[in-house]
DNA sequence: CACAATTCAGTTGCGCACAACTAAATGGCG
DNA sequence: CGCCATTTAGTTGTGCGCAACTGAATTGTG
């Protein structure tokens, strides 16, 4: 849970910088690459997540979206907004809860996910590397995730 | 550069889904501790990173804070307007060139680097990996991100 | 030298991310 | 039952990220 006391401030800067650096960068290249194999979709990197979810899951309330993308209501309600205005998503309350609002793809919806087939090959040709790395590089991205989720960090230095 | 022909779709779909939505919740993760690290600094996240820079290089024109960072002048000029207001940077038309800015830190600019001292050790340690799989990660990261900037992606399908 | 192309910072507009808040529905408890 | 705490979406405000554009300064070329 500690990093090594006797390596000293500045060393550690420097790692802090290139670590944080090239997460920064790895996460906006890969939205630059989405960005641009989505464009005939009409779909952002953000709508296109959603999107995935349902594809596979058929219908969830707004609450389980979040859960499965780490984004709360804030981000999510005007982006199913869009979704719905763009015609591939519908909203309505759940008749038994009332506070809560279930989400399923239209028709129209449900036929984007032929024209996405592609995307996943182009991106992670795009990406170049084998697989394996990519495994490797998402069981670490995800080890970091959980233990900061879990790091309880005091505000005050 | 390519994927093997022989996977399916439908698998790619799926390891596609886990690559991009592991990034995308590590970004969000570090940027949540990053959050509650600075807040007391006054800095955002982003304007970390740029202090990062000038700390290191003293001085810098936009254009070279936006090499480092991958950012262009569309999100830098706020940014940078927010971090003057502030009091830690000055910025001055460059007398050599007129068309760039010099940003510099202030003496309060400077001053906040040691405040900020310990936030890269707070970080790492709520990152819960040892150095060395960090540092795995940080290769990881970057050659995605060399080679997702490299690959010209077509936009049409 | 004149003029076109390029470079650089800034602005506008849109969408995402998050904090803080509101409003409505639900569930639990005395 | 009546009331209060909790849950769930939504709204507002701020800042980031990027595309597209503007305007001024510089560079290159005939």
């Amino acid at each position: 849970m500690s990093t090594d006391p006797g390596m000293a401030d500045e060393d550690l800067l420097r790692l802090d910088q290139q670590i944080c650096f090239s997460l920064n960068a790895a996460s906006r290249a890969f939205g630059g690459v989405y960005r641009v194999l989505l464009r005939d979709l009409g779909l952002t990197y953000p709508q296109y997540l959603v999107m995935l979810v349902l594809w596979e899951d058929g219908e969830l309330p707004v609450k389980r979206i979040g859960e499965r993308l780490r984004l709360d209501s804030g981000t999510l309600s005007p982006l199913l907004k869009r979704l719905e205005a763009a015609g591939l998503v519908r909203r309505e309350r759940s008749p038994e809860d009332e506070r809560s609002v279930t989400v399923r793809p239209t028709a129209e919806g449900i036929a984007l996910r032929e024209r996405a087939g592609q995307v996943p090959r182009r991106l992670l040709a795009a990406a170049g590397l084998p697989l394996e790395d990519l495994a490797t590089l998402r069981g670490l991205l995800d080890r970091v995730t959980v233990a900061l989720d879990a790091a309880e960090v005091e505000p005050a230095p």
